[in-house]
DNA sequence: CTTGTTCACTGAACAGTGTTCATGCTAGAA
DNA sequence: TTCTAGCATGAACACTGTTCAGTGAACAAG
């Protein structure tokens, strides 16, 4: 409605040029870009800089929405979660749902490159995020177990996800410029490093040596998730009438 | 023995000055400075210029004795175990050892400000530590457990002592510079915060409000190690002879 | 058409960072 | 005394996060 809508009359002086079409700057752009930088430099060249090099502005500009580099985090923080629904809690299946939620949170983390170094060094306790903790809380208290327990059960499973993504990536990271060709290589090579320890000091190095390299991080996550979960399930009181 | 017993004659010109006493820079000097600065000034302050002007020295000069502000990081990782003797297993306590073990490493990690920082990002690989990750091994396959969930239990449980011990870190860095005095007040403050919400959206959040922030850390971190073991223990196979 | 104000953005600067390298000093050997 | 080896130095490079006086365009009022 306002006359921005309207073509440029000729005789107007006042825009000779098309009023440069500038996008405005905004949070989120600059959370965008700063994904983008993030996942072709990675975390440790992840810089205010590049942010504003990636958005063609100078550094400053980036100031002005938003105060830190700590809050910059914040914001990409606050990312992983959104489009991310948790079910409504079904008493049966709680130990499925928090699997999946995990399963979910390690995906979210793996969508972008050192993004759990990010997340990692971030308090979960952003008012924000008050509808998704409530809703997992819902999940674990479905469950039955006692609240004690379920207070310190969505923690133990963020540290979780966290922790076990956070080594997953350093891992990534430190392979990444190899070719895939001589990964199969570099990982027998570990393999028979353990295999190779002089057995009557190391008995269980070597037995695992096979163990501890070959499983894929996927069924290390599953396993890791499970343990967890039938450790929750072992708090819960089974009353009589359910079996 | 040496001729620097003797007092400088006076009429020797070579050393006006009695030789600076030099107390030769060595790798562990420079990692006894660097948990002084970080003691003193924390994580984000801890540079190399720093650790320099704590001994007295330029900053060039460590980089003889250390490749790399990560080397120097590796070198202060290690000496968390050093020191740290883990008993021989024994099958009939293998929980209560794996739960020893876990309260060592946290303890070990609050002896300096912000050590779990370092220690995260820090993959526990280093050949140094392979008696330790053996001890623990033993300990670990002592208790019956499939090898396949026996090598995820030492991830399992050191991801969880540094997770929650890094979160535990920034709680106390957050709060820090507040008078204890303050302390209850503040809690005080967050505790009504959970509890003054709209209880028809948030009615997890509100039951819980005391629960999650008035235990304390000690007994959070057992309770998190409970669950943990019991997981474990689900998965050892119990023998009809044992029971 | 002229003013004034607002607003987003700029460029330069400050105080720091990790790391390198030619230079110098010092202690011991010949 | 001279030579040599090794260590420590200071200056430099290329960065970092953050601040702040100033610029220029857009719009409203007079």
């Amino acid at each position: 409605m306002s006359e921005t809508d309207l073509p440029a009359a000729p005789w107007d002086r006042r825009r000779r040029r098309p009023a440069p079409a500038k996008v405005p700057l905004t949070r989120e752009r600059i959370v965008e870009a700063a994904f983008t930088v993030l996942d072709r430099e990675g975390y440790d060249r992840l810089s205010m800089r590049q942010v504003a090099l990636e958005l063609g502005v100078a550094v400053s500009a980036l100031y002005v929405h938003v105060a830190n580099k700590d809050e910059l985090f914040e914001l990409m923080y606050l990312r992983l979660f959104e489009g991310r629904e948790l079910p409504d809690p079904d008493p049966e299946r709680w130990q499925e749902q928090l699997k999946e939620f995990a399963r979910d949170g390690r995906a979210a983390l793996l969508r972008h490159r050192d993004m759990a170094r990010i997340s990692m060094g971030q308090l979960p306790f952003t008012p924000t995020l008050l509808p998704h903790v409530e809703r997992l809380m819902a999940i674990i208290r479905a469950s039955g177990m006692p609240d004690r327990v379920a207070a310190m059960a969505g923690d133990l499973l963020s540290t979780y996800i966290e922790g076990f993504t956070l080594e997953e990536g350093m891992w990534l990271e430190r392979y990444k410029d190899m070719d895939p060709s001589t990964w199969e290589v570099k990982r027998q090579e570990i393999t028979d490093y353990f295999a190779t320890l002089p057995p009557d000091r190391f008995p269980n190095m070597v037995a695992m040596a096979g163990l501890m390299v070959d499983e894929s991080n996927d069924y290390r996550f599953e396993l890791g998730l499970d343990i967890l979960v039938r450790g929750l399930a072992s708090y819960v009181e089974k009353t009589p009438e359910e079996s």
